[in-house]
DNA sequence: AAATCATTTTTCGTATCGGAAAATTTTCTC
DNA sequence: GAGAAAATTTTCCGATACGAAAAATGATTT
């Protein structure tokens, strides 16, 4: 169903804040590159020799510098972000990498990061910009899927869907099901417990944005 | 699909890399660590020495790390990065992201203007819904339409837009244009003037999600 | 609790970083 | 162009990062 009311306002506001600066002692900063880089690790669920077998670095150095005993160089920080998997900036992303004013980034279509779970498949759209007030996702419903009402997804925050093409039937806790059709779409709190299958016989493809969630280093999405 | 880590039952599990597979060297980047640097100082005009008075660094650490001959610890990079006046991600962001963080000082106007351009039909999806923390509406941009850069709209908050039908060239301040054609995106600060038109010859459906608007009575969009 | 295994931390020798000053190159002044 | 001044690069040696292996800590089983 589509609410629509013709026309539209503008207006002009007020400018965005900025990243405050942390007069931290240089000691201070270490610490916190090796807590960013400690979490990083464990997030992935890897042991330092894991870690160390990933990029190469001994694991003394990577516990020595996760533990701020160390001031690792450019080289071994470069090692550890291909080990890990991440661009260097992630080390540092806390000040720099969040939304910034005057941020603008394309997405070219079909050039997302691509996540798969046994219900759906989606892709990330900008999962660089770390902080986004929204976080769209492209997703396809796989056709004849099975629905498991103990999936059922919670989070915080606000969602908005678009059906763009196929049919949707969204299952909702205490609403009886909805089904959607192409150009439909539904805006809920995200915090009631919701599952989306395809209806048709064909896979669906839907735009979904949320809120208060965040992109983690892989571009998945979590809980801000 | 939507993995909140909140009490979710759901495992995102396998991460899918996307991680470029830069075949650079260590050393290639190490250089480019230099170049980003030496760029930094020379944009101040600043000399070696000038910068190793602001940063506590040697003259000759400096030229070194310049021209990628020395690999710098984290807390030399700090130090420079803290002399130089910048975050530490500046040396950096420009790696990976596709995403210019550009600080932009922006005169933002008082109030709204509305518009009422025929470029622009807008639909405001579930304007009965008053204090939406997204904002979503589905845009019309006539084609072969004129564009006055005097209507450039400026806003607090971010916004995502994606191309439905057609293909639409959006010009922001201080960008040059792009064209998005169906299923592109674009994610942005809308505190940076922009302004949509159609590219092609037809009509381009649009749907663009904004935050900090709220829905007044009539429907319309106005600044939170 | 002892024993076994997995993981992290400490130790210590070597390679590399990093700073002071000399050597070189570049830029200015006449 | 020659000479002086400024800026950059190279040299050399003390300080520190880094890796291999030993020691310590934590987890699991019997």
């Amino acid at each position: 169903m589509i609410c629509a009311a013709a026309g539209s306002a503008y207006d002009c506001g007020m400018s965005t804040r900025i990243q405050s600066i942390s007069p931290d002692s240089p000691d201070t900063q270490r610490a916190d590159f090796g807590r960013r880089l400690h979490a990083l690790r464990r997030d992935r669920g890897w042991t330092l020799s894991e870690l160390s077998e990933r990029s190469g670095l001994a694991v003394s150095t990577i516990s020595k510098a996760e533990r701020g005993l160390m001031s690792l160089t450019y080289d071994r920080m470069l090692q550890l972000a291909r080990g890990i998997g991440v661009d260097m900036s992630e080390f540092f992303s806390a000040e720099g990498t969040s939304f910034a004013k005057g941020s603008f980034a394309v997405a070219p279509k079909g050039t997302f990061q691509r996540q798969e779970t046994p219900n759906y498949v989606y892709e990330m759209l900008f999962p660089e910009i770390r902080n986004k007030a929204m976080v769209p996702m492209m997703g396809s419903l796989k056709a004849h899927d099975l629905v498991d009402f103990e999936d059922f997804v919670r989070h915080p925050g606000q969602e908005f869907l678009l059906v763009l093409e196929g049919a949707v039937t969204v299952f909702a806790e205490g609403k009886a099901p909805v089904t959607l059709r192409q150009g439909d779409s539904l805006y809920f709190d995200s915090a009631r417990g919701h599952l989306y299958a395809s209806a048709g016989a064909v896979d669906a493809r839907i735009l979904v944005v949320c809120t208060e969630l965040s992109t983690d280093a892989d571009g998945q999405a979590v809980a801000r």
